[in-house]
RNA sequence: GUGGUUGUAGCUCAGUUGGUUAGAGCACCAGAUUGUGGAUCUGGGGGUCGGGGGUUCAAGUCCCCUCAUCCACCCCA
């Protein structure tokens, strides 16, 4: 490490990753403190876990896509040495090796699976039904692009152990008081995979189930004539696209259309479904109509597939970012994989990142300042200094923040700094001061000034 | 992973068919103001024009490679 530097390094980020500034930090508690709140008030409990996680834990449970998408760390030491054993020295880059050969662990890919994991490990401590919270950061290997990071910020809010559907509906209403306390406008989509399912098995496709989820996703991009192209290249006929077209043209409320999408799928998983979406809604309506929109889509898939019951997306109903705010669903078996089969979990995320993209795009953070400092102490001299230090550290002593400036620096100085931190008051403090034991406290917002005596300071300023 | 876009000062950008010493605004620093911020004026510091190679008497400008960036696809929050 003791290499000769001639070169300064230039200051650079990998992409994908943000530094946030204090006024970021300030926005992005405020959407923290907002979820958090709501987590709370609907009885979820905090849960933190590493970011790293062994690669068998998370390997395989984000489809192919996903394992192509998990950031691989390095084995500690020198971590080539097992593959050197098996392959020898000189066959270093010139073939492929298992990868596990020299990494291990993994950047989380989502704060799901570790969820499940953690529950698993700690099954017989915990009280099922089991409600958690999570504000974490989870990584990506995906392109960056606009909403998109490869670091950015998950707020999960998953139940598991219990098969009530007042959950689904408990989770919709967190949705809704969120979104409406952050004071964003958005759809609360809803869909359940069994209705999906129904309707592969309708149409005689159920191996291809996934490949149409996928499809289907497209809905609102490509449009249902470009979704029949695509099913049509997956080998669908026209009768199978005749049943699809049917299922996207009932219309009517939420309630009616759940109803006739029941008629349409009897003897399916459809069925099911449509009555697990009726009884969400109903429970929806009893625990009081939310205020966001609140629409059944048919459409909605949801990429990530171990998704098996309701599932759900919000989107932004103004601004331009389309993507998705937030998505999740049931999932009857994620702890199966660790060895706890048949215990069924529900959950959603909020993707904290693009509700900050939105927010800002719109102006709907609420003013704050860029200090919490109310006062600096602007000395003309060190006496001065030293003369008001004791004053200072009593503000601080009452719980006011408060600063002095560490030099003493020509007056103008002091007060601009002052200015671009927002700091609203200037107490000046000099030769004036000391010998008449009063302070100059100057409101920078009005640009008055008066004299003050030290035991006045406090109630001046709080 | 695929396709495209753009790389010039801390930031946003200008820079003609290749032609002297590469510019502007904002920001920053200093002064006008030896004890008063925001506004104004004056002055100042700052750039291997992303990197490497090539064409040319001459390259910020043209060509090739490479890296980075943003956008779209894929997929997702």
């Amino acid at each position: 490490m003791a290499e000769v530097r001639n070169q300064p390094v230039k200051p650079a980020l990998p992409s994908g990753v943000r530094d946030f500034g204090p006024q970021e930090v300030a926005r992005r508690r405020y959407v923290f403190d907002t979820l958090r709140r709501v987590f709370e008030r609907y009885g979820y409990q905090p849960l933190e876990t590493p970011v790293m996680e062994l690669l068998s834990t998370l390997e395989g449970k984000y489809g192919e896509e996903g394992d192509r998408l998990l950031f691989r760390i390095l084995n500690s030491g020198d971590a080539f040495a097992v593959w050197k054993e098996k392959y020898g020295d000189h066959l270093i880059g010139q073939f492929g090796f298992p990868l596990r050969d020299i990494a291990e662990k993994g950047l989380r890919y989502d704060l799901t699976v570790p969820f499940a994991r953690y529950v698993v490990m700690n099954r017989h401590r915990l009280a099922f039904p089991f409600r958690r919270y999570q504000i974490q950061p989870v990584f990506r290997a995906d392109r960056p692009q606009k909403g998109r990071y490869r670091e950015f910020y998950q707020c999960d809010a998953d139940v598991i152990g219990s098969n009530s559907l007042l959950l689904e509906a408990e989770l919709i209403k967190i949705y809704d008081d969120a979104f409406s306390e952050l004071g964003l406008n958005v759809t609360i989509r809803i869909n359940s995979r069994k209705v999906l399912l129904g309707l592969a098995q309708c149409c005689g496709a159920e191996q291809q189930f996934y490949a149409m989820t996928v499809v289907l996703d497209k809905l609102d991009r490509i449009g249902l004539d470009g979704v029949e192209q695509e099913l049509g290249r997956l080998g669908w006929n026209a009768e199978q696209r005749q049943m699809l077209r049917a299922l996207f043209h009932v219309e009517g409320s939420n309630e009616e259309r759940v109803q006739k999408a029941g008629a349409l799928l009897t003897q399916t998983a459809g069925e099911e479904g449509c009555r697990e979406l009726q009884q969400t809604l109903h429970w929806l309506n009893v625990l009081g109509a939310p205020h966001q929109a609140v629409e059944v889509d048919f459409s909605l898939a949801r990429g990530l597939n171990y998704y098996t019951g309701i599932i759900y997306e919000v989107v932004s109903r103004d601004g331009t970012l389309k993507s998705s705010l937030g998505g999740g669903g049931r999932y009857d078996d994620l702890t199966g994989v660790f060895g706890l089969p048949g215990i069924s979990g529900v959950g959603i995320s909020f993707g904290a990142d693009r509700i900050y993209d939105v927010m800002a795009e719109l102006n709907l953070f609420p003013a704050t300042s860029e200090s919490h400092t109310r006062l600096l102490f602007c000395c003309m001299d060190q006496a001065s200094m030293y003369w008001a230090a004791p004053l200072l550290s009593d503000l601080r002593r009452r719980g006011l923040p408060a600063e002095m400036y560490p030099e003493p620096e020509k007056l103008q100085k002091q007060l601009r700094y002052a200015h671009s931190r927002g700091i609203p008051y200037a107490a000046l403090v000099g030769e004036q001061e000391r010998y008449t034991n009063r302070l100059t406290v100057k409101d920078l917002r009005s640009g008055q000034q008066q004299s003050v005596a030290p035991h006045e300071l406090y109630e001046k300023i709080i």
